[in-house]
DNA sequence: CTGTTAGCGCATTCAG
DNA sequence: CTGAATGCGCTAACAG
C-alpha cells in the first residue's frame, strides 16, 4: 500500500553491452565479439572487454539475444501429467536427469513445466509457440492428449518419450523408446528357458504402444516356441497399477489354474500379481514364475526379489534431448526416433 | 551429414506482428493495441485483427515482448538439490503444485530448474540474470549454499521456502516458513499433557533454520512446563533421514534409558525413531509416546501411524508464488516475510 | 582487427 | 480512435 510515486527506479539500471563497450573503451560491436568466444579481437582488447564486463556485472540479456538468434538455448520437458505422479514415478526422475545432463553438456537449460488442466496447456503451448523454448520434450502422453499436435502445429520441434505412429512421425513426431516389443520377448523366453509351460501375461492398456508392444512381445516368445501365436484369453488387460496387476491376476488364474509362469507388463503389475498368486496358495516362483518390466526400485524389495526387464530410462532422456539438439542443428537424422535396448534382470521371482 | 546448403528454409517463416497487422489491413499499433486488451481500438478494427491473427497462427514472439516489456512473465523455481531427493521427497511437490496455482492465476509460467553441480549452478545463475526469469523461487537451500547471494548479486529477486536472517532478508531476500517452533511446541505441549516426564527431542541439522527452529520449540515447552530450560543433552542432532533418526535414538535411549517420549523434528527421523525404540524393546506408544514432524504420507503407515506436526505445503508455495507477485508489482510489503501455521495431527503414536 | 549499420518483433509514445 | 516513429539490447554483416 506503499502509495509513494516511486518517480526514480530504486535500484540502478542493468548494465548494457553498450555500457560494457563503452566502460572498455571500444565499440559495441567489439565488446559484443568479445564477449562470444573472442575472435576477430585483439588480446587487449578482448581484456579490456572482459575487465570491464567484470567490473560493472554485467549480463547479457537474453531476450535480447533470443531476439536476434531466433532461439533461446533452452528446451522445455512438459509433463502433462498430475505433478504427484510426476514426483512419485522414478521414470520421471531418471529421465529428466538424462535429458538434463545431455542439454547441460551442450551449454542449453532445461526447462521443467507442468501443465494439468486445459488451460494450464494452452498457456504452455504459448510459452513454447512463443519461442521462449526451442523445443520440447514430451513425456506420459496418453492416446487422445492434443498436446503433442498443438505443438507441431505451432511450429515447435518435439521429441517424445514412447513409440510413435509412423504417420505422426513423419508430421514431426520424433521419439525415443525402449525397446520393449524385444524385453518382453526375451523375459518370456527367459520363462520358456526355464521349463515353463503355460506363460500368461497381465498387460497395459491397449491405447498406449508400450501396452501394446510389451504383449507383442510375449505374443512373440510363445509363437517362436510353441509354433502358432497364443490364444488371446491367455492375456489379460489393464492399467499400470498394483490393483490392477492384482485383478488380472485373479481373472487369468480363474481361466488358468494351471498356469505356470505370469509375464506382466510393469513392477507394479507384477507386485499386484505377486499378492494374488499368494492369496491364490501358489508359491513364488517354484510353483509359478513371475516378471515384470521397468526394474522400479521397489522391485527389489518384493519377497521374492522381481525378476524384471531394466529399461534403460537415463538414456531415454539423455537421447530425447540428443535427437532434439541434432534436429535443432538442421541436421537430417534418420531414422528420426532411436529404439533402446533393454535388459533381463534375473532375480528370484523367476 | 546432410550437405545440403538448404538454401531457402524448409518452414514457412512464422507470422508476425506485422504480417498480422498487414492482412487485417491495420498499422502494428492498432493490432498491437488488439491483441492485448484491446482499448482504443474500433470494434470493427479489433474484430478483423483477431480474424487475421487467428487465421494466420499468430503467435506473439515473447522474447520480443521480454525485450520490450523488460519482463519476462516467468518466474522459476530453482532446486538446488539432487534430482533424486527433488522426486522422492512429497515437499518438493506440494510446493511446487501451491506456486504453480497461484502462478497460473495471476498469468504467469513457472519454470522449474534443476542445478547440482557448480557448473549448472552457474548456468542457471546467468538463465536468471539474463532476464529470461523475473524472479526465482528457492527451496531446499542448506546452509552455506552461495546461489542465493549469487542471484540477489545479479539483481534477481528472491524468496525463499525457509526462515532467513534478519540480515539477509534486509538484503532482500524475502522468504516463508511454516511456523515451526510453534509447531513444536504445540507438539511437546501435548506430549506434556498426555502426562510424559521426560521428553527428549531428535533434532535436525543446526545449519538449517528448520532444524534449529523445532529445537527451539521443544525447549519453549519444556521451559514452560519444567520452569527452566531442558539440559542439553536430551537433545540428539542429526540428518533429517530414517537412518539418522535411528542412531539419535539409540543414543537417546542410552542416556535416558527411562525416556517417556520422542519428539523427531522430521517424520523420517521419527520412523527411524520407532524402529530403535521398538528394537531397545519399547512399546510405542505405552512405554514412549513419539511425535515427528512434516506429516508425510508414509506417517499414516507405520506401526502406529505416527502423531506429527503437519506443514502448509501446498500454501507455502502459493504464498511464495504471491509474495514474488507483489514484490515484482513493486508493492511495499512488510514484512517481506510470512509465517504460516501448523497443526497437529494426532495419531496412535503420542 | 575494428566501428558502424541494420534489423530481430514488439509495445508505446506521439501526432493526427 | 489510428498510424508513424522510437527503442528495448543484442548479433551479424559490412566497410574500413
Amino acid at each position: 500500500m506503499s502509495a509513494a510515486p516511486r518517480a526514480v527506479p530504486p535500484v540502478p539500471p542493468r548494465p548494457t553491452l553498450e555500457s560494457v563497450a563503452a566502460e572498455a573503451g571500444v565499440s559495441r560491436g567489439t565488446a559484443s565479439r568479445a564477449l562470444n568466444g573472442g575472435t576477430n579481437v585483439s588480446p587487449k582488447a578482448l581484456q579490456a572487454v572482459l575487465d570491464a564486463a567484470d567490473r560493472l556485472g554485467y549480463r547479457p540479456n537474453l531476450a535480447a539475444r533470443s531476439l536476434v538468434l531466433g532461439r533461446s538455448g533452452s528446451i522445455g520437458l512438459l509433463v502433462s501429467e498430475s505433478d504427484d505422479r510426476l514426483f512419485n514415478d522414478p521414470f520421471f526422475a531418471k529421465v529428466v536427469r538424462g535429458a538434463h545432463r545431455e542439454l547441460a553438456d551442450h551449454g542449453m537449460q532445461l526447462v521443467l513445466s507442468l501443465s494439468q488442466t486445459p488451460e494450464e496447456r494452452a498457456q504452455t503451448v504459448r510459452f513454447a509457440a512463443g519461442r521462449h523454448l526451442d523445443g520440447v520434450l514430451l513425456i506420459s502422453v496418453r492416446g487422445g492428449d492434443p498436446l503433442p499436435e498443438a505443438l507441431l502445429e505451432a511450429g515447435i520441434p518435439v521429441v517424445m518419450a514412447g513409440r510413435e505412429s509412423r504417420a505422426r512421425t513423419d508430421r514431426g513426431l520424433w521419439w525415443v523408446d525402449a525397446d520393449n516389443r524385444g524385453g518382453a520377448r526375451a523375459a518370456v523366453e527367459h520363462l520358456i528357458e526355464g521349463g515353463r509351460r503355460c506363460v500368461v501375461t497381465v498387460a497395459g492398456p491397449a491405447d498406449m504402444a508400450v501396452g501394446r508392444d510389451r504383449a507383442a512381445g510375449w505374443r512373440d516368445a510363445l509363437r517362436a516356441a510353441e509354433g502358432e501365436p497364443p490364444s488371446a484369453d491367455r492375456l489379460e488387460r489393464g492399467e499400470f497399477t498394483i490393483e490392477s496387476g492384482w485383478e488380472c491376476t485373479h481373472r487369468l488364474l480363474r481361466r488358468y489354474p494351471d498356469l505356470d509362469a505370469v509375464f506382466a507388463a510393469s513392477d507394479l503389475m507384477a507386485m499386484g500379481a505377486l499378492q494374488a498368486l499368494r492369496e491364490a496358495g501358489r508359491r513364488v516362483p517354484d510353483d509359478v514364475a513371475l516378471v515384470g518390466f521397468e526394474d522400479i526400485p521397489a522391485a527389489e524389495q518384493t519377497d521374492p526379489p522381481l525378476t524384471t526387464v531394466r529399461q534403460p530410462v537415463e538414456a531415454i532422456g539423455r537421447q530425447m534431448a540428443a535427437l532434439m539438439i541434432a534436429r535443432l542443428a538442421g541436421e537430417g537424422i534418420s531414422p528420426p526416433w532411436s529404439v533402446l535396448p533393454t535388459e533381463l534382470v534375473v532375480r528370484q521371482s523367476g
